[in-house]
DNA sequence: CGGAATCCTAGTGGATACTG
DNA sequence: CAGTATCCACTAGGATTCCG
């Protein structure tokens, strides 16, 4: 195990943890324990591609090429990565039905549920301020000339 | 001017939006027209040196040097990077204050607090779910030998 | 149908050094 | 202090081909 750390985490003003025994980790430290996991996950959860997986199964299982189809411009080898994370992390079942043709469902598992109103409502976000922020680019770009 | 299309948005099951004069895009299609924006957006957003610079700075404004220590492990370069997108979007606000040694203040825009909740929504999750997601890991890694 | 394997390129991002 | 600039390793990710 990794000795645990006398917390002077720089990041968070005294989030005050009780400093003993814990096995958690804020995203804004980092070192090399355990390879950093909790900002590869963030990093993995804050990927496009997995926002849209996740957010395409909250209504219903589907299947692969499903998915492909409804997830315009994704390539095969991004879609089967982005699952096989996913399933990886726990936050995506994936069923395999031994018929001919295979056939193949994804769907969201109780953990990756509870993620789902969040990623959401940032999907939600960038459709609804999506003009803001093209206004402001455009702004900033021709003020930089 | 792109042509509007005329919806055949195959990803979003029937969000009947009003397809008439839609100069607004779902995430879920992709085509050539203005570089896809929605998708660079969300792209930006789901950035974990974005989320964790948005984060920060919820409570207060903050020098350049002062998020480089508060978010451990991020290259300097990166953390230029980051917050000029992030000001280029919109959703921060960069001070220079005419002093000697300079100093430079960064702040998010009220844009950029709109987002604040999602995101630190999601920096909690990850921070929360992160033993289970560990643990799911080892999980599917030794199942799959 | 649902992938796995290979190839190959554009871009990401760290390290380092220099500047106003 | 707050960057910019350069170099370069690494990898993300598209295109293509093959397989059970």
């Amino acid at each position: 195990m990794a000795e645990v750390r006398t917390s002077t985490s720089p990041g968070s003003f005294e989030v005050t943890e009780p400093a003993g025994e814990r096995d958690r980790w804020d995203v804004f430290q980092w070192d090399a324990r355990e390879d950093c996991e909790v900002r590869q996950i963030l990093d993995r959860i804050a990927d496009k591609w997995s926002l849209l997986v996740i957010s395409l199964l909250e209504e219903r299982t589907m299947r692969f090429n499903e998915l492909r189809r409804a997830i315009d411009g994704i390539s095969q080898r991004m879609l089967t990565v982005t699952l096989r994370n996913l399933e990886r992390d726990g936050l995506v079942c994936r069923t395999v039905y031994a018929e001919v043709p295979p056939r193949v469902e994804y769907c969201l598992s109780p953990l990756g549920r509870t993620l789902l109103g969040t990623i959401q409502s940032l999907v939600r976000w960038t459709e609804e301020h999506q003009e803001e922020i093209v206004r402001a680019r455009a702004e900033f770009d021709d003020a930089a000339g």
